[in-house]
DNA sequence: TTGTAAGCGTTATCAT
DNA sequence: ATGATAACGCTTACAA
């Protein structure tokens, strides 16, 4: 009784019929099953037939019998920012290598709530969740799934993050070092933990070398090139103008930079700027940019083979990988304060 | 006979056992189906148990016996190529409006077989490709699912492209108003499309204007920063120089404006270059960049539409839409043949 | 209007 | 070593 045209699709049933065996036995050959008792014959036999219908399985109907999917989802704000689409070409790289499909959520500023229901009615096997708003995201919906958190608060779930304090820290001391006080920093006013933990280490080195700023060296903007461009103008407006500013991350240094090359200024002999996660293009643009370098490639490997292994069974579901360490890598766009002779 | 720990997961049954109803009805009701005649107050007694269970349906089952998985496969080359980056992000948009998820596959210089592949076992309603080896793709694979093409050899597929032929011919012609005669181009080797119409149109508007170049001003590079930045020191070791050169997209004539740069030339006074694509970074860059301006995301966006009318039998399925325009826009990289009066 | 029954293509648990 | 048989959770005739 069937209603569609005979679909083309090739069934366990008919490589069973070709092979002249019954069908839960091409199952337990072709599904590499290792408790697989099968004599070398018939093994041979259903493969041949296999292979001459162009045999190939339906993950759906395995998926709904093991209740798995074999499928990775992966959530991030924005994968036009450089760093975040390295995150999810690492994590489809593991996931492809080890037989997982990878699903892609670009959640915006939003919450990823919709999403997360989304891959569960899936049946999604994990789910990665980089540096989207941690106060959003409801804990039952993530007790549910396998989740790894990247760049998060760490907590009840597992992640791989990298130390951003650290990263702060190191674009604060590398300024300091240069002779700047007036140091003005740009970043988002979004939940991100990775984005906070930056601002944070960056303040606590300031005030940790006594140097401390008035508040509209603080500005808010969206960590995007565009809003970094407008910040860095709004920046010029004011008098004492900063020296240096330090950028939650390189796209928003490079709209800072270019601001700063549009409004005529020298770059870094009047104003120093540091960025934040070392994507290729910190290299391309003239001068380069002095930038933090973070792993993205292996933050995404890494939180694709943790989920994985977790989803398998074999780690502790609640490890929790040390920070990845971060490096400043000093290039065209900071120099000495003006009048600085350190 | 269960042999896992009973799941959590709420099924229709559940849900039909508190509302006092059979299993299917729950379905009918739940799932939309237009052919549901179920009274008003059962109705509403379904619908409340369901939240009151938080019930979420089983996408798995639904995909089993519907033979849809309400997913699209979207291959690219290189995801951390913005420009590729900005069409998954516009057909990830469009598919989660209407429902669909997107599983992501980068196919690198690969052929996309294997995904194919794997994306016909997990019953993919529909596949957009975008800018692989037109030649890699055998038809039959192809042929057992839909396919909607961005930027490829107009065929016997349904696809979207843009007039990348136009592009090559506007940025010769951008050059040679310009006074330019000695002009280069930069571009991979590999059979993509697109690339290959753009290389097309740009000889073909120097010929037109009776220029004939060397062989060595047609340089092979991969379509990354790094190799046009390589390929632009190259062709500095040529005498004579061009004095322009135009570039297969804008990451390879970013990293040949890297090029000249360090090198000390000055673009556009020494040397002129024009990119296409026109990705964000193009206007970050300084000077910025000349190219002539792709529609990505409308790319993505028309692609995924027509793939989902196709699906839903909403449209004729050999439907071809016609080219996206491009149009050069004029920036920083280009200029006056050096010594030109024009 | 609603319940009954069949089946989607697998995997897994039994027998034999 | 292999074949019946029963799920998995849902959709969809068809019967009542």
């Amino acid at each position: 009784m069937q209603k569609r045209a005979p679909s083309p699709r090739v069934t366990t049933r008919d490589v069973a019929e070709r092979a002249g065996v019954s069908q839960p036995t091409v199952s337990l050959v072709l599904s590499q099953n290792p408790t697989a008792r099968i004599s070398p014959e018939t093994r041979a036999r259903i493969i041949k037939a296999a292979e001459e219908l162009r045999y190939s399985p339906n993950l759906v109907a395995r998926s709904l019998v093991r209740s798995r999917s074999y499928a990775l989802g992966i959530i991030v704000p924005d994968f036009r920012n450089p760093f975040f689409a390295d995150v999810v070409s690492s994590v489809e790289r593991v996931a492809a290598e080890e037989g997982y499909a990878v699903l892609l959520c670009e959640a915006g500023e939003s919450s990823p709530a919709k999403y997360l229901d989304a891959l569960h009615a899936r049946i999604i096997d994990g789910v990665i969740i980089d540096a989207v708003g941690a106060s959003s995201v409801h804990a039952d919906l993530l007790d549910r799934t396998n989740v790894v958190l990247i760049d998060q608060l760490p907590g009840r779930w597992p992640g791989v993050a990298t130390d951003a304090e650290s990263a702060g820290a190191q674009a604060a001391d590398h300024l300091i070092a240069f002779g700047h006080r007036r140091i003005a920093f740009i970043g988002p006013a979004i939940d991100v933990h990775s984005f906070r933990m930056r601002e944070r280490g960056f303040w606590n080195a300031l005030r940790a070398a006594g140097i401390s700023l008035p508040s509209e060296y603080l500005v808010r903007a969206n960590a995007t090139a565009l809003d970094g461009r407008a910040a860095m103008r709004s920046l010029f407006a004011l008098d004492p103008r900063p020296t240096a500013v330090f950028c939650v991350n390189d796209v928003v240094a490079i709209g800072a930079l270019k601001a700063c090359i549009a409004a005529g200024a020298h770059v870094p002999g009047d104003i120093s700027i540091v960025g934040c996660d070392d994507i290729e293009l910190a290299q391309l643009v003239t001068p380069e940019l002095t930038t933090v370098k973070v792993p993205a490639r292996e933050l995404g490997g890494r939180a694709a083979r943790l989920l994985i292994r977790t989803i398998e069974g074999k780690a502790p579901g609640k490890y929790l990988g040390r920070l990845l360490p971060v490096v400043l890598v000093a290039r065209g766009t900071s120099g000495p304060a003006p009048g600085d002779r350190s």
